[in-house]
DNA sequence: CAATATTGAATGATTATTCAATACAAAACT
DNA sequence: AGTTTTGTATTGAATAATCATTCAATATTG
């Protein structure tokens, strides 16, 4: 009776099989985007990209909506996760952590044209979708206020007296949020090694004396 | 016969007529894109802002690409105009300048809600609509270099050496698009005073010893 | 009475969504 | 081992809704 070497066996299988799919589904919808634009991108695109039926992509997901906003939460975990590490790393003083911090938002793996393209597409239509504006926002709260922590820890090691946490934070954050636009319109300019450059010129002429900022 | 106290009447009535459709349909176009996003923007919601068929609008513009293309065409006018007359005023300095072209770039006028969810709207589709880019890249252009120059004077005359005009340029360009997309978000932080203000002392930060930045 | 401006209903294209039909694979039973 | 059964995964054609666009009919104006 029983030769049972496996019982209970296909469950993870099944369930890697399905993530494959679910997984398969979000990385289509993320390329659709970067290459049609949101406005452009329908259903059978992605399926197609995907390689899954049409009736199965929406099946899978439920709504197109929701494939649309898995997709954005996909993107903004995995940006948060590459931020948090750096914020964990006890071994890093702060200037350094700082350093990595921009190093990061400028990587080829987050600044990308793929990438920024859906946030861009995203963004755009953040303020008439709430639930694209809940997938965001906390996370992007909390990695401002961790960088405003950092900046704290640095005014005090240095002389900088001018410049509130708040208002480095502030200005850095826009800077970052402008200068990935400009990677879409204009990559020739913009590499990411112009924009790292410029980032640290900002941080350059806020904490003159500070020989790290290179 | 000839009672005629108009022989050639209505030709400047008749083209006011016309342009006062057409710009009520222009600037409809802009609330509904305003207040429902680009993607639900539909000919019939425009319409029936302008209080015209929606028909009527189909025929006026041709398309609706035509129109949103005109939409886009009449604000990028109207910032343009408001930039030139600040680089064409002699009697500016050019700190002074420079202050005026930032205090117009976060004025109510120009960076209000309803003017930058048009704005980030189609810079999201850019990439796709070779004409959308068409309509904006030229003045964007024309823009950064006036303030390159413009930033050349004021390096000249001040003792900043380590900053050249493109990396401030840049760096200031940056700052506002990232600042204007804040503003859509998030307006109770981000008003228009709390914008110049960072942009304010960031000028300071690269020219301390410049008293005109506050 | 032209000539032009404007309407609004009809058309056709696109696309999300549904769902009955089918493929597939694991288990149950010879 | 081979066959049947059962349950799930996947398909793709049909449906229904939404819109841009067209255009014959009507209104407006000189």
């Amino acid at each position: 009776m029983t030769t049972s070497s496996k019982q209970v066996p296909t469950m993870s299988e099944k369930s890697s099989e399905i993530s494959i799919n679910h997984q398969k589904l979000i990385e289509a919808t993320i390329e659709t985007i970067a290459e049609r634009g949101l406005a452009d991108t329908t259903i059978s695109h992605v399926a197609k990209k995907a390689k899954v039926s049409q009736g199965y992509a929406n099946f899978r997901f439920k709504s197109k909506e929701n494939l649309l906003l898995s997709s954005l939460q996909f993107l903004s975990d995995e940006y948060k996760k590459s931020w948090q590490k750096i914020f964990e790393d006890k071994n890093l003083d702060p200037i350094d952590r700082l350093l990595r911090i921009f190093e990061n938002d400028f990587s080829k793996k987050i600044a990308n044209r793929n990438k920024i393209s859906v946030w861009v597409a995203f963004y755009s239509e953040v303020k008439f979708r709430p639930s694209y504006l809940s997938v965001c926002q906390e996370q992007d709260d909390i990695y401002l206020n961790q960088t405003k922590i950092l900046i704290d820890k640095i005014n005090i090691n240095t002389d900088q007296k001018f410049l509130t946490s708040t208002e480095i934070g502030e200005t850095y954050h826009s800077m970052v949020d402008g200068l990935w636009q400009r990677i879409l319109f204009d990559p020739k300019v913009y590499t990411n090694e112009f924009c790292k450059s410029l980032v640290m010129k900002y941080f350059r002429s806020v904490y003159p004396n500070e020989i790290k900022f290179k």
